[in-house]
DNA sequence: GCAAAAGTGTTAATTGTACACCCATGT
DNA sequence: ACATGGGTGTACAATTAACACTTTTGC
């Protein structure tokens, strides 16, 4: 009788930071990088666990998780051992949100680029989110938890170039927005940066609702 | 030690029929109908076994399936049971393609109204199938899959009003469907029918590719 | 000849796109 | 005063949306 599959729960934590889309990574066993996962317990929702991977593993909380994809094509070379079932979910956090600067945290972002080699269909879970993320962006109103509760007009802006990686006209972009009626002033302004400090912004959830039952999307 | 989760592998075939959309249960114990499903084997990729679950129970073949969602959420009252985890795909069906005819063999195509009550997620499970189907008709090339290789244009046209639950403008449509160029006609007639018989189409999906990669949708 | 379904163009309204300069702050 | 990043409007092109009648067949 086959053992039956392992069963894990796989966290994608996606950020932008430094003009790049960022996925956060654990140090595993020695050298190697992998996604944060665990099993989930008997009783435990896979969201839920999803959420503990997130709590224990990073020690932080997100607002955003969404199931991503199952994966079970793997199959183990040694046939003693049993097939893992990796359950993924991808969440995503405001830059910065994550302390990744305490020494021996052993987690880390890394962009596309500078991905360290992983196991198993890890580095194919990362390209899933990142193109679920780029095809949710359009018509959801997902940017903007991967910003501060407040942010400036030009901050979502560079998010929206980033992610979708091509060039949006400035002034078309906050037309849309705008018009859109998404965001509400805060009233305070940025300060410290070099230039002329930014308006600031909160996304108003609301008003997003509203759109979407009428079929109104920011496509750019 | 909790044992480990059992795993299920669950179909939700989809087909547009007297105009609804319907899905296709199978008679399981006794009176209750069920949606198909299977343990995978050991070894077997898990779209693998969506593909022999329809094969096998179905006795069809289907050319789109997509995985839909992976369902962990129902914990057993009885704690000495395990836990289902069920990872469901959808795949779509011309109509008439499935014989449901035939006594005995138990498989029967239910509109969402005239749904007979299910256990566990199951209900969930469909209606997450009809939602997904409704937000890729627009943007991908899916529809095409309900249809026979050839087709006519008031078919499609049909279809997508079915889908989408509301009117589409027939002259509309047409125009945009002709302008795409994802179509092409047969020279063929649809014979037999009461009115004006209707040319025949097939989808060219060549031309929706080159489509996709410029952007361009069908958007309705 | 009539019922039933297929087929066909034009116009107005809306939406998207391209484009260049001034403003407020820190150094 | 200059470098840096934030902020603003308009005109043209493209797309979408509204709209009614003719054609071909089976009965």
């Amino acid at each position: 009788v086959p053992e039956s599959p392992a069963l894990r729960v796989v966290a994608v934590l996606l950020t932008v930071s430094g003009g790049r889309l960022c996925t956060l990574l654990r140090r595993a066993s020695g050298e190697a990088w992998a996604l944060p996962s665990a099993a989930p317990a008997p009783d435990e929702p896979l969201r839920r666990c999803a959420e503990r991977v997130v709590e224990e593993q990073i020690a932080a909380r997100v607002d955003w998780l969404e199931q991503l994809y199952t994966f079970g094509n793997r199959i183990p070379q040694d046939p003693a051992e049993p097939r893992v079932i990796e359950v993924s979910y991808y969440g995503l956090v405001p830059e910065g949100l994550v302390d990744t600067s305490q020494a021996g945290r052993g987690i880390a972002w890394f962009d596309e680029a500078g991905q360290p080699p992983l196991a198993g269909d890890q580095t194919l879970i990362i390209r899933r989110a990142r193109s679920r993320l780029r095809g949710k962006l359009s018509y959801t109103g997902v940017g903007f938890e991967l910003l501060p509760a407040e942010f400036s007009l030009a901050q979502l802006h560079r998010l929206y170039e980033v992610i979708l990686g091509k060039r949006i006209d400035k002034r078309n972009f906050r037309h849309r927005i705008k018009l859109l009626g998404i965001v509400e002033a805060t009233g305070s302004e940025a300060s410290g940066g070099r230039g002329r400090p930014a308006a600031l912004y909160r996304f108003s959830a609301e008003a997003f609702q509203s759109l979407e039952a009428k079929g109104d999307v920011l496509a750019f």
